[in-house]
RNA sequence: GGGCCAGUAGCUCAGGUGGUUAGAGCGCACGCCUGAUAAGCGUGAGGUCCGAGGUUCAACUCCUCGCUGGCCCA
């Protein structure tokens, strides 16, 4: 029995070229993406594609080697997945470009970790269980870069510990001694006496104590003021005082000269204007009268006042770290007991005198015989009386502070001058310099940013008295003298590469020299190199050992801090080697802070250091990847909870542009010959934007501008696409016979655009992109590919124009159509009779078929007027059961009354 | 306290060399569709361009000083 022509009206569905992809609409990313690596991992992705571009230009991006301890935070993931978009990107712009991640293994807060877990380990167990920890992080965080979705050589990871690494660095190091950079010299560190070790900083802890701090007058003895006035300094260490050559005073401050006055006793003084009165309160005496003199701190410069109980005359300086708080606004300078004393000190070429022994005891140095041998702490009241039987004490009190203590052997804490190695900056910040100018700076602001540092920083201190380390390869000879020889040390060096730095721990003083064939008697030490020069000379240690890399690397991409860390530790060993910078071009970015533009760690919102892992596992890799792309990271990087659901509505819309693309290529998605195709005005407007999509993306790619990329496409995705190219082809799309010249040509088109899509978006979207390309079915990986090039034969300037003017009047007519359907004259916009006044010239320039189509409109009618308008009534026309439009020719053919002509046509045609 | 940097709609970002009513996407509100449907489309409301001075015929754009925030020093 044949079906009524009424009851087919009912289905017409079948008819239709519906969209038909397994594409999925839910991503499924926390589930799908490891799927994906596996298969990756299993095809051996990366390695395909080095061997891919293998006689391709080289790219290198240098990894900056994390720290191996913590997991992988979003600013840690924020700068892994730069560098991959980096990578990614140049690879596909034809590159060959390695990426051969790092650790840093060594230093004290892996070190400071173990040792806190247990206590009394030798040096050597220090470093076995310090390398131990280093490794579980290394496989923790490798594990969670992989999961980003960041490829590299993850097989072979270059580890600062290795020892082919070590022995890099020695040898290095024997450079540096060659060239005269390396002496020695005291400095000053936290000490502690109860344990007779240097401490670091993550070592002290503070606690409550009570000293006596004394005021105390050094008699001026040149200059204007000299043999009339005395300077009075205010300390709570009185047993530095043996060791002070100078005094302090701020530059702009002022200070005066005043008579004072106790009881009976009457002095002049010298100290800062605005502590008198404090003074007074403090010690009893009171200015008497006018002041003798007023002057600012630059005046006392380089004057000479007498030690109050010393032969010696201690220097006036002037300081910016003097600070009218606490005290007399003159400080008392002990190079040998202070960082601002030592820096100051070394400044004014003062010598660095710290009489102080390994227990705390004065040394004979001190030039006080009957208190050496004491210890400095017990010396404090001698140091009193000392003063007082002098009449150099002006006043003494009792003064509560916090004062640092040693954690393990809870004794106080001094600041001693031991041996410290260093290098020599003066001999290399010239040509340091000179080597930025030469390096491209993103943001522009780095290259003076870190020019900056170079000018400002001190010599380099590059010992530690630390077990987790690089060791320090200086030697010693029988007579105590230090030695650096570079043939030595190029055979430790050799010696650490095939059997590890341990053994400089392992061996005793005979057997180590021994090994390396050194006169009898020579000794060694347990003192470590700085980490910095661990990291600081990877582009030795990788880039110019690994065949596959180069050095100087083509970039370096960190954060802002490291313009004083890596970025400059590498620049000076570069210098100090090659005399050149070891990069091309040097990328910051900023840090990740909250929606108060507060950093993490401080804000409210986010208490703890975020997990990476937590995001990947609840929105997926790719939303993540999507979050740095989204952002300018020249800046700080926002982060917060909303960012991330407004990026899951980016995700969907770009998601869902791919799907509906490839739904409309189900019967067709081989490519099309261009020459079958006849495209029309949106046809060859896409792809004239898609020419320029693809030009703007290129361009961001290669300024490394990833934001722009982001917005680039998530714009096209959702307006040029999505609300315009599939929105007005669907009738063709759905309606159209299958192989309509004009579906047929939209196929090519979004052929095209869907191949690019998934190309540009590669970089960031690297598992969605994969997943969308797979659909066509080449049966490789997208991330082989190359971006796409623009066309110029896309190109359509006039299209651009023309397409400009219809949506302005596309814009009126949407009003129009709004106000009716408020008006309840219309429902669905297929069913307004549209009247459009506007320039002659459209009419004459578009059939009115193609004008309603790029209106998605049933029934319009123009008129000519200046100015645009439009009016909405509800068309007479009959709706075509079939495409839903209402259309002059519906009921046109007999057999089918309830469809429009084209309807008709196609239906009769599908069934012949 | 010093050096460097930033501050445009609720969110993320555009706004060459100063020049008409400051833009986009998302979100939001309201509506349409139900043949992209845990989708799609339309319309609309949102901004003292951090603040205060100054230069200029004209400042989001240049200068000065603040405020807030970031990195690095002290």
């Amino acid at each position: 029995m044949l079906a009524s022509p009424l009851a087919m009206s009912q289905n017409y569905k079948p008819t239709l070229n519906l969209p038909k992809t397994d594409f999925p609409m839910k991503a499924g990313l926390p589930t799908r993406e490891p799927e994906m690596l596996k298969n990756w991992e299993e095809a051996g992705l990366y390695e395909q594609i080095q061997k891919a571009r293998a006689d391709a230009e080289l790219f290198v991006l240098h990894d900056g080697p994390p720290f191996a301890n913590g997991d992988v935070h979003m600013g840690t993931a924020l700068n892994k997945i730069l560098k991959d978009f980096v990578v990614k990107s140049k690879t596909m712009s034809g590159y060959r470009a390695p990426f051969v991640p790092g650790w840093d293994c060594h230093g004290l807060p892996i070190e400071y970790k173990v040792v806190k877990e247990a206590k009394h380990l030798s040096p050597l167990e220090v470093r076995q269980r310090s390398e131990a920890f280093a490794r579980k992080f290394i496989d923790i965080q490798r594990e969670q870069f992989k999961r980003l979705g960041v490829f590299g050589d993850w097989a072979h990871p270059y580890l600062t510990m290795n020892p082919a690494y070590e022995a890099e660095i020695l040898r290095a190091f024997a450079v540096f001694v060659e060239r005269g950079l390396v002496y020695e010299s005291l400095k000053p560190v936290f000490w502690s006496t109860g344990a007779q070790t240097a401490l670091a900083e993550a070592e002290v802890e503070y606690q409550d104590r009570e000293d006596s701090a004394v005021y105390v007058k050094f008699p001026i003895v040149t200059g204007a003021l000299g043999g009339k006035a005395g300077i009075v300094i205010w300390t709570t260490t009185p047993w530095t005082l043996p060791a002070n050559l100078a005094i302090a005073v701020h530059p702009k401050e002022r200070y005066v000269a005043q008579k004072f006055s106790r009881g009976e006793e009457t002095d002049v003084f010298v100290l800062a204007q605005s502590l008198t009165s404090a003074f007074a309160a403090a010690t009893g005496w009171h200015p008497a009268g006018e002041p003798l003199a007023t002057f600012p701190g630059a005046k006392l410069e380089g004057i000479g006042a007498q030690h109050p109980f010393l032969p010696r005359t201690a220097i006036v300086l002037t300081a910016d770290f003097v600070t009218m708080d606490t005290g007399t606004g003159a400080v008392h300078i002990a190079p040998g007991h202070g960082e601002d004393d030592y820096s100051l000190g070394k400044a004014n070429s003062l010598p660095i005198l710290s009489p102080v022994d390994d227990h705390g005891r004065y040394t004979e140095e001190a030039g006080l015989p009957e208190l050496a041998g004491k210890y400095v702490f017990d010396a404090n009241p001698d140091i009193v009386r000392l003063l007082r039987d002098r009449g150099m004490l002006v006043a003494e009190e009792v003064y509560r502070h916090t004062y640092p203590y040693c954690w393990r052997s809870k004794t106080p804490i001094i600041f001693r001058a031991v041996e410290q190695f260093f290098i020599r900056i003066d001999d290399l910040r010239a040509r340091a310099l000179e080597a930025v100018t030469k390096v491209k700076w993103l943001p522009l602001w780095g290259g003076n940013r870190i020019a900056g540092t170079i000018e400002a920083r001190p010599d380099w201190v590059i010992s530690r008295q630390r077990s987790w380390g690089v060791p320090l390869p200086v030697f010693y000879s029988p007579n105590n003298d230090a030695i650096f020889d570079p043939s030595w040390i190029r055979r430790l060096a050799d010696l650490v590469a095939k059997r590890g730095s341990n053994i400089w721990f392992e061996l005793d003083d005979a057997a180590l020299a021994r090994e390396l064939d050194l006169p009898e008697g020579t000794r060694h030490r347990n003192d470590t190199i700085d980490v910095w020069i661990d990291s600081g000379v990877s582009h030795q240690a990788v880039c110019a050992t690994h065949s596959e890399l180069r050095d100087p690397a083509d970039m370096y991409l960190e954060a802002t801090d490291q313009h004083r860390g890596w970025f400059q530790s590498s620049l000076l060993t570069s210098v100090a080697l090659h005399d050149r910078a070891p990069y091309k071009t040097c990328v910051t970015h900023g840090f990740v802070v909250d929606v108060d533009g507060k950093k993490i760690s401080k804000s409210s919102t986010y208490n703890k250091p975020m997990d990476a892992g937590h995001f990947v596992g609840r929105h997926g890799a790719d939303i993540v990847r999507l979050w740095v792309s989204s952002v300018d990271y020249s800046d700080d990087v926002p982060f917060s909870e909303e960012m991330f659901t407004r990026l899951g509505d980016t995700y969907r819309r770009i998601r869902n542009t791919l799907r509906i693309l490839l739904g409309n290529l189900a019967d067709s998605l081989a490519p099309c010959s261009a020459s079958s195709t006849q495209s029309t005005l949106v046809d060859r407007w896409i792809l004239d934007r898609l020419q320029s999509v693809i030009d703007e993306c290129r361009a961001a790619y290669d300024a490394y501008e990833f934001h722009m990329i982001y917005h680039t496409l998530n714009q096209f995705c959702a307006v040029d696409l999505s609300s315009l190219y599939i929105d007005i082809t669907k009738d063709r799309m759905y309606c159209d016979a299958p192989d309509s010249a004009r579906r047929r040509a939209t196929q090519a088109a979004m052929r095209e655009i869907f191949d690019a899509l998934c190309r540009l978006l590669a970089p960031i979207l690297v598992f969605t992109a994969e997943e969308a390309w797979s659909y066509l079915g080449t049966g490789d990986s997208v991330h082989l590919q190359l971006f796409p090039e623009p066309r110029e034969a896309a190109r359509h300037t006039l299209v651009r124009g023309e397409v400009e003017e219809l949506l302005k009047l596309r814009g009126v007519i949407g009003v129009a159509i709004e106000k009716a359907r408020q008006d309840k004259v219309i429902g669905n916009a297929l069913e307004a009779a549209v009247s459009l006044r506007c320039d002659e010239r459209f009419a004459t320039a578009f059939p009115r078929e193609e004008l309603e189509e790029f209106f998605i409109l049933s029934d319009l009618e123009l008129e000519p007027a200046n100015e645009p308008s439009a009016t909405v009534v509800h068309t007479a026309y009959e709706k075509c059961a079939r495409c839903w439009r209402h259309r002059p020719t519906v009921g046109a053919i007999a057999a089918h009354p309830d469809l429009c002509d084209r309807c008709a046509a196609v239906v009769v045609e599908a069934l012949a």
